[in-house]
DNA sequence: TCAAGTTTTGACAACCATTTTCGTTTTCGC
DNA sequence: GCGAAAACGAAAATGGTTGTCAAAACTTGA
């Protein structure tokens, strides 16, 4: 791992939230690092190519990502305000889909599951 | 409804499936219509700002629209092939997502599930 | 150590879906 | 018909993302 693809990576893993790239520039910049725009878009390829961090889209269709905890299969709960993270699973839905899937004939069964809300803290004000 | 915005309505229901602004824009130029991008667009937003046409986004980040038959809270299982789409409902995940939230302290809890894969038709081939 | 080859980088341009702008055309109430 | 208001569409602007390419950094082998 390059030591550009670090330095993404660590910006990354500061934020318990979702960034885009944009973001993470504009951070790693400020803390007087002289990385390029690009750079910044092909180390973000790379990790969530590599499964390292885990990218979504907001509804303007900007990516943005996330390092998570852990690289298993997982969801997550997003606050809408802040866009605070908090990774979640359930083996409820992932049956659930599997067998909507089954029943129609589908295979290769893949889903999104996405919930949004205001955090606890973002709710006070 | 102007007929522009009907034009593209039934472009929409025209297809089982989601299909693009792009994608409507050229399906109604090659049917004669002399109907603008922007007119498209416009009636895209317009339809999905009244519900009548539902919206998420493809992987690329791209808004793909579908007139679907019920204007109730659903979601789809779509063929990542052909990109037909089937309607779904699940009081299971409904619970659930509310749940999850709830546990975290979250309001205004909302959710995005779509479930993708490859329709019994597509998976012959 | 040094030269030659390989990989990484970043400034800049190109892309492409979507939005804005703005002058023209249509629609609608009277 | 007439004029205001809404809808249209062509062209330009926007903004996130990707492609290009020459320079910089790193490897390797002699
Ligand atoms: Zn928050
Ligand atoms: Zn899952
Ligand atoms: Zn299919
Ligand atoms: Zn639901």
């Amino acid at each position: 791992m390059s030591t550009r693809r670090e330095a993404v990576h660590q910006a990354l893993t500061a934020s318990s939230g979702f960034r885009s790239a944009q973001d993470l520039y504009a951070d790693l910049r400020a803390d007087g690092s002289k990385i390029g725009l690009t750079t910044v878009y092909r180390a973000l390829q790379a990790l969530s190519d590599s499964g390292d961090v885990d990218v979504l889209r907001t509804d303007e269709g900007e990516a943005v990502y996330r390092a998570c905890d852990t690289e298993d299969h997982h969801h997550h709960l997003v606050c809408r305000v802040c866009s605070t993270a908090v990774e979640i699973e359930g083996p409820t839905v992932e049956r659930w889909t599997a067998e909507i899937g089954a029943q129609h004939g589908f295979t290769g069964v893949t889903h999104t599951v996405e919930v949004f809300g205001t955090c606890a803290e973002c709710s006070k004000s």
